[in-house]
DNA sequence: GATAAGATGTTA
DNA sequence: AACATCTTATCA
């Protein structure tokens, strides 16, 4: 099973959330392997005005600038935590934002990307680690090959600005896409 | 130091 | 439609 290495990831942002629809998310915790399939994803780029790095670099967003494949998670809103995972090549930032998984391992509710980080056990603590081996705490890999018929592209939700760009990806009529 | 806004989710 | 709840950025 190949995992996704930087190569992957060192790819245009839009193509990188299209192409992570139907791949396995794995997050080692507690002595255990939690997985789900990736079935709605969130392209965040360097000339987006929605994007954390969209203006400049911050203590925040400074992991948007690292290594592609680098893990970036952070706390929105005080209450929720989002996983991404950083694109493009070093400096230059961006970042695919996962928001539903369809779950593998036993997990109740990964409908929407504050639920799954919850149910994955994914905080803070993951920012900043490298997401391209299994060696890591985090990481995806290939899993189910989806059709370009079977991807609906349309805006993004949640956001006040860019919000007429088609940059969110999801599976048609998958039951665990957020927001339904 | 203070303040406003935010890539959300739950409840009613 | 309100609210729970707090980090981050951006001022001063």
């Amino acid at each position: 099973m190949a995992i996704l290495d930087r190569n992957f990831f060192n790819r245009d942002t839009l193509k990188v959330a299209r192409d992570l629809l139907g791949c396995k998310l794995n997050h080692k915790t507690k002595g255990e392997i939690l997985s789900g399939i990736i079935v709605e994803t969130e392209a965040y780029t360097h000339d987006d005005p929605a994007c954390h790095a969209s203006r400049g670099k911050t203590p925040r967003s400074a992991t948007l600038f690292e290594k592609p494949g680098t893990v970036y998670v952070y706390l929105i809103y005080g209450m929720y935590h989002c996983l991404n995972f950083v694109t493009e090549e070093e400096n230059t930032p961006g970042a695919v934002l996962i928001r539903a998984l369809q779950p593998i391992s036993p997990l109740k509710d990964t409908s929407g990307p504050g639920k799954l980080c919850r149910e994955m056990n994914i905080t803070k603590e993951l920012n900043n680690s490298d997401g391209t081996d299994s060696n890591s705490y985090i990481w995806a890999e290939p899993y189910q090959d989806i059709q370009d018929k079977n991807i609906i592209k349309t805006t993004r939700i949640g956001i006040k600005k860019a919000v007429d760009y088609p940059w969110r990806f999801y599976i048609k009529n998958n039951a665990f896409v957020s927001r339904k």
